[in-house]
DNA sequence: GATAATCCGGTTTTT
DNA sequence: CCGGATTATC
């Protein structure tokens, strides 16, 4: 291959040949320009870090309808997150004005969604599905597990909801899986659990995010919908793919079938970015795109407009060292530019000096004129951030943490939409659990159970039930009056929907139900912000339509409405800083075990490795002008100090772009010790397996009790049949008197 | 049925 | 070591 930094051959196209007439294709290079004209067929385009990927899709969303190939209606455009899709509404609504608004845009999500509330009915759910999010998912499949009698401490939800995910991912129903992806898992019993885990879902009327693809696709594959497939084909003219190298199975199948008909889709990615394998995307989509679109044309985007020759010399030498890439060299994109600064690779004593290296050498490039906001801290775990924000906080710099917590994802706030979620929908059992004793009102497990038990032999949702216990004498007087007022409450509040603003709504319930009332009188000093949050929320409601609407919102953006423009140093996760830029790029961390992740490593090999080490590229090519690694020698992790070496990546670096700054004999003689980290890691906690018991018997089917029919209650005893209403008895106990029970809690004496 | 004691696990994360 | 989640105890 040519060397990348040879730039004297780079012809470069005047802008003059195509402005004038279409100046939206003004100042694109050769490549790009390319890229943007090739509107007819399947194209790929191999898309390096700081290429203008981003520009390139925009513009040729624009070429399309300015040239007036499609209507907007004819586009579908799917990116990976909820920011990327707005930013590229602006951008081409910047270009075409209005008509953006009618473009399908959004997340592979979002649309999945909006296509499953049309057609929900052929997947058997209402329009008005709920779509759950990963604690709801894990509560519902951990009830599943345990009806089955599967002990859920040797195998836990987590480990089998990662199988079914994975499932999901790869497009595979409980029909299609095989079992041996599951190996042992859950006693061999994790495709039954996958079936009984959608069939729940189905009768909550509940999605999970991986169903809102896996539905959309199974409905195009059933022979049965063909017409709605072929008109869905036909409407989609043109198809275009962000971040092509992130999807998945079941996403790639979902845009091939979509694009069987006119064939004119264009998906942008870059291999040597895929960083997210593990959550189930597969870089061989790449490979299977040549395969099944014929005559596909590749399009190389290299020309790099973002970093430094150096850095991208430095990245390109590191990516190197990647088996089986589909090979693509960045080269600077300016003629001009300065070849830059070195990458400085600093080893430091422990993970304090680090922190204090690297916050002084914050403040001189402060001092240099550099602001904050153009300086990130990207680290390889989260729980690295600790030290970095101490320091900031001790030297007064401002800085913020990208991630962790979500707004949506906080404890008072997905409480509060429990109480929202039963209002809307009344068949949402799992948030009806939720707030069933929250704030406390004395409903423990056994009234819990008994409304459970209901349900189930009624085929009620819990709400429904609970409804129907209060008119007996199953709880105890206590419990039957508080459920009742709650009963009451909900009714009262579902009568407020058509005649009140959601947001007073919204408000009148938390106050009524004594949720706000519960954080006032809490004295931790962080009650006082989940109140502020609580307001917030509400405020936020009020932006929308209505509550389903704003429901939906929550669950599809879950995202931290960010104040952007202050002036801070940003500390997040390699994995956040995809797609975004900085001046000044700290990469602290760089030991084995950290980075390279000694998990990564021990679950995945070499191909662990290399999705690492694609990390690693990934966080050298977000830099425009300076990088600086650090390692440290001695790291206290959980409170044990742990002597390290410097990362292998550190040594992958091209001689020629860095400066080392280490004390000499730093690294002297523990030469097995990050071996021995790694293996510490990597050990995984196995237990002698247990078997599991048998769920526990359901009483006797429902039906059969005639007025003078002996009966045995579990509570109150021996007792014999008054009379029958349908399915509620009154029975005569020996011992409790006269009662009201359902006859599913009977049995026949 | 609510609080104290103990045990376990502890990458990356969007939707 | 810390946080959460389940278990033991009142």
């Amino acid at each position: 291959m040519n060397d990348p930094f040879d730039l004297s051959d780079e012809p470069v196209l005047p802008p003059a040949q195509v402005g004038g007439a279409m100046p939206w294709l003004n100042g694109l290079n050769p490549e790009q320009l390319e890229a943007v004209q090739t509107t007819e067929g399947p194209v790929l385009v191999l898309s390096g870090a700081g290429t203008g990927k981003t520009r390139v899709l925009t513009t040729r969303l624009a070429h399309i309808l300015l040239t007036g190939k499609a209507k907007p209606w004819n586009i579908l455009a799917v990116t990976f997150t909820n920011k990327a899709a707005r930013e590229m509404r602006e951008r081409v609504g910047a270009l075409v004005g209005g008509a953006a608004e009618q473009i399908w845009l959004g997340t592979f999500h979002a649309l999945g969604v909006r296509l499953l509330r049309r057609h929900a009915p052929l997947v058997g759910l209402e329009t008005n599905f709920t779509i759950l999010d990963t604690d709801d998912q894990l509560r519902l499949l951990k009830q599943v597990m345990e009806a089955e009698g599967i002990d859920t401490k040797r195998w836990t939800p987590q480990s089998v909801m990662g199988v079914i995910q994975r499932w999901k991912d790869r497009g595979l129903g409980p029909d299609k899986a095989s079992g041996s992806d599951a190996g042992d898992l859950a006693g061999g019993k994790t495709i039954g659990l996958y079936r009984l885990y959608q069939e729940r879902l189905l009768t909550l009327n509940a999605c999970d995010f991986g169903d809102l693809l896996l539905h959309c696709l199974t409905l195009m594959q059933n022979p049965a919908n063909k017409d709605l497939l072929a008109e869905l084909q036909r409407q989609f003219r043109y198809i275009m793919v962000d971040e092509y190298q992130d999807t998945n199975v079941s996403q790639y199948l979902w845009l091939r079938l979509l694009a069987q008909h006119h064939r004119n889709i264009c998906c942008v990615g870059d291999d040597d970015q895929s960083v997210y394998s593990w959550r189930g995307a597969e870089v061989e989509n790449i490979l299977k795109f040549e395969r099944d679109f014929e005559n596909a044309k590749i399009i190389r985007l290299e020309a790099n407009y973002r970093s430094t020759p150096t850095i991208l010399k430095a990245a390109s030498g590191l990516i190197a060292n990647n088996a089986g890439r589909l090979g693509k060299t960045l080269r600077p994109g300016r003629k001009d530019a300065e070849s830059g600064a070195p990458i400085v690779v600093r080893g430091l004593w422990d993970g304090e000096d680090e922190a204090r290296w690297v916050v002084e050498e914050i403040e001189a490039l402060q001092r240099g004129g550099s602001s904050l906001a153009q300086i990130a801290i990207l680290v390889r775990a989260g729980f690295q951030t600790r030290e970095f924000e101490e320091r900031l906080v001790t030297t007064g710099v401002p800085y913020k943490v990208v991630g962790g917590l979500r707004f949506y994802e906080r404890q008072e706030i997905r409480d509060a939409l429990a109480y929202f979620r039963v209002v809307a929908q009344p068949a949402d059992d799992l948030a009806f659990e939720r707030i069933f004793n929250l704030p406390k009102r004395g409903l423990g497990d056994a009234s819990l159970q008994s409304v459970h038990l209901l349900a189930r032999h009624q085929g009620v949702p819990l709400f429904e039930a609970a409804r129907r216990i209060v008119l007996t004498d199953e709880l105890t007087p206590k419990a039957r009056g508080t459920l009742a007022r709650l009963v009451e409450d909900f009714d009262r509040w579902r009568g407020l929907v058509p005649n009140m603003d959601h947001g007073e709504l919204a408000a009148t319930i938390l106050d009524e139900c004594g949720y706000t009332a519960m954080w006032q009188k809490e004295k931790t000093p962080d009650a006082q912000g989940r109140l502020e949050n609580l307001k917030e929320l509400v405020s936020a409601l009020e932006e929308f339509e209505s509550l389903g609407g704003f429901l939906e919102h929550v669950s599809l953006v879950m995202e931290n409405d960010e104040q952007t423009g202050l002036d801070r140093v940003v500390i997040m996760t390699l994995h956040g800083a995809k797609g975004l830029e900085f001046d000044n790029v700290f990469l602290p961390g760089w030991e084995e075990g950290v980075f390279p992740h000694s998990r990564a490593v021990a679950e995945s090999g070499a191909k662990g490795l290399e999705e690492e080490r694609r990390l690693a590229y990934v966080g050298l090519t977000r830099a425009r002008k300076r990088v600086f690694v650090s390692y440290a020698a001695n790291r206290r992790i959980y409170n044990q100090w742990q002597t390290s070496l410097p990362s292998r990546f550190t040594a992958e670096l091209p001689e020629a772009t860095v400066d080392r700054l280490a004390e000499r004999g730093m690294f002297g003689g523990v030469p097995d010790q990050a071996n021995a980290w790694a293996q510490d890691w990597a050990s995984v906690t196995r237990g002698a397996p247990r078997r599991g018991d048998p769920a526990p018997a359901v009483a006797a089917p429902s039906g059969a009790f005639a007025p003078g029919t002996r009966v045995f209650h579990q509570k109150f005893g021996y007792g014999r049949v008054i009379a029958v209403d349908g399915n509620k008895l009154d029975v005569a106990f020996d011992k409790a008197g006269e009662k009201k029970v359902i006859d599913s809690f009977v049995q026949e004496a």
